[in-house]
DNA sequence: ATTTAGTACTTTGTATTGCATAGTAGTATT
DNA sequence: AATACTACTATGCAATACAAAGTACTAAAT
């Protein structure tokens, strides 16, 4: 059926997908098969056709700006960066993040009995 | 547009709600509005349709198994519980959100410069 | 000068699923 | 018998991750 452990494991990662995608985009000027790579190195698997049309929509929602660069090797890239907006909106998710971890964990952990 | 941050922020809840609900229900026997306020005092808001569906659909997978019992306020419950199957399942999720832990605070922090 | 390989961006179609909304049904109170 | 409250169920829509196939550019080999 539809309700196997990759399944979920999978929406977990979906979750964060956004967020760890504009971090690293906050560190350093990268193209796509960048980030790819870099995610890659820390067990998050994201292929092009889920990343392309995320960093599009980013980019319509005026979080994400790119510039075009010539590349030595293949075709031009895309070099995006965060905007102001995708900075604030950065910030939020931060907090978010922050506030889900120790929610999770609270859920997780065996409740206290009152009265 | 579809980028605003309430939504991305919901991304990442809903990401981690089968784990929530398995942890709950590995703790004690509840129904259903049971889990939805225990989300909630969590700060991990999920509404009536989402959670049955989703239930429905543990259970199908064999990782749930209810019981009815009446009750004096109102229409019987539904009490749900972990199957065996749904231990291992919850056993494997508690790893995938540790290794997801690590892996975003991998991702957010800035690169180390290699060579 | 074509072909092949490698890199990079793009597009299309499908399936999943969270949620809004509305509906059904039981108990208790007036 | 009507209303309120609680609880479970069903329907339809919209968002989106992913698979898969496609386009396009550079460089190297034949």
């Amino acid at each position: 059926m539809s309700n196997n452990l990759e399944n979920t494991q999978a929406q977990m990662r979906r979750g964060v997908l956004e967020f760890c995608i504009l971090s690293i985009l906050s560190h350093e000027e990268v193209y796509p098969s960048d980030i790819i790579s870099r995610m890659k190195q820390s067990k998050l698997i994201v292929v092009e056709g889920t990343l392309y049309p995320l960093l599009t929509r980013l980019k319509n929602g005026g979080l994400l700006q790119y510039r075009w660069e010539e590349s030595k090797s293949g075709p031009p890239r895309k070099y995006y960066s965060l905007t102001p907006l995708g900075n604030k909106f950065l910030d939020e998710l931060r907090l978010t993040w922050n506030e889900l971890v120790n929610a999770v964990n609270l859920t997780i952990k065996k409740p206290e009995h009152h009265e």
